[in-house]
DNA sequence: GCCAACGTTGGC
DNA sequence: GCCAACGTTGGC
């Protein structure tokens, strides 16, 4: 019983996580900690599957858009840093014993040139993408794959 | 720095 | 369960 592929975007601030830092990590592989969000949260724990396509995302810089692709490539795993103290991320209400929040690993399959925001909105082929609706802040959101194959081929010109 | 949009918290 | 207050996100 095999799952086809599915597809996300996640979102990165280049300065906590640039896809350069991605690039520059050991095995290219990151853990994706900090997540806060029950949706987000529930993405990683329930649909995502190795092997599944990621869109890195940069966020809350001088140019937002997508840099480039990565893949998941662990299960969901309790996130160390709620247990940190030290950690902007520690959550006092969560115990190694129930762990509230999860994260997964992530490895990157490319850099490319980056596509921006504005671009992205210019294609009417992705105007159902979540992370260009209004008010979106969901830090992982469901990529189609109608979506991944306009961004891969239109924009970065291969078939991947 | 501004501000719209959204999620979470907590009093009732 | 309601909802106001508050905190965060993230583009501009």
């Amino acid at each position: 019983m095999t799952k086809a592929r599915q597809y996300w975007l996640m979102k990165s601030e280049p300065s906590e996580c640039s896809i350069d830092d991605l690039a520059r990590a050991k095995a290219q592989t990151v853990a994706w900690f900090g997540v806060r969000n029950y949706q987000a949260r529930n993405f990683m724990r329930d649909d995502m599957r190795i092997g599944d396509g990621v869109l890195f995302y940069h966020s809350s810089c001088p140019q937002p858009g997508i840099a480039g692709r990565a893949e998941v490539v662990s299960a969901a795993y309790p996130d160390a840093t709620q247990f940190d103290a030290k950690s902007p991320y520690y959550d006092p209400k969560s115990s190694p014993d129930n762990p509230r929040w999860v994260n997964v690993d992530v490895k990157l399959r490319a850099r490319e040139r980056l596509i921006g925001l504005d671009e992205l909105r210019a294609e009417p082929k992705l105007a159902t993408m979540r992370v260009l609706q209004r008010g979106n802040r969901l830090s992982i959101t469901p990529v189609t794959g109608a979506e991944w194959r306009t961004i891969c081929r239109q924009f970065w010109g291969h078939a991947d």
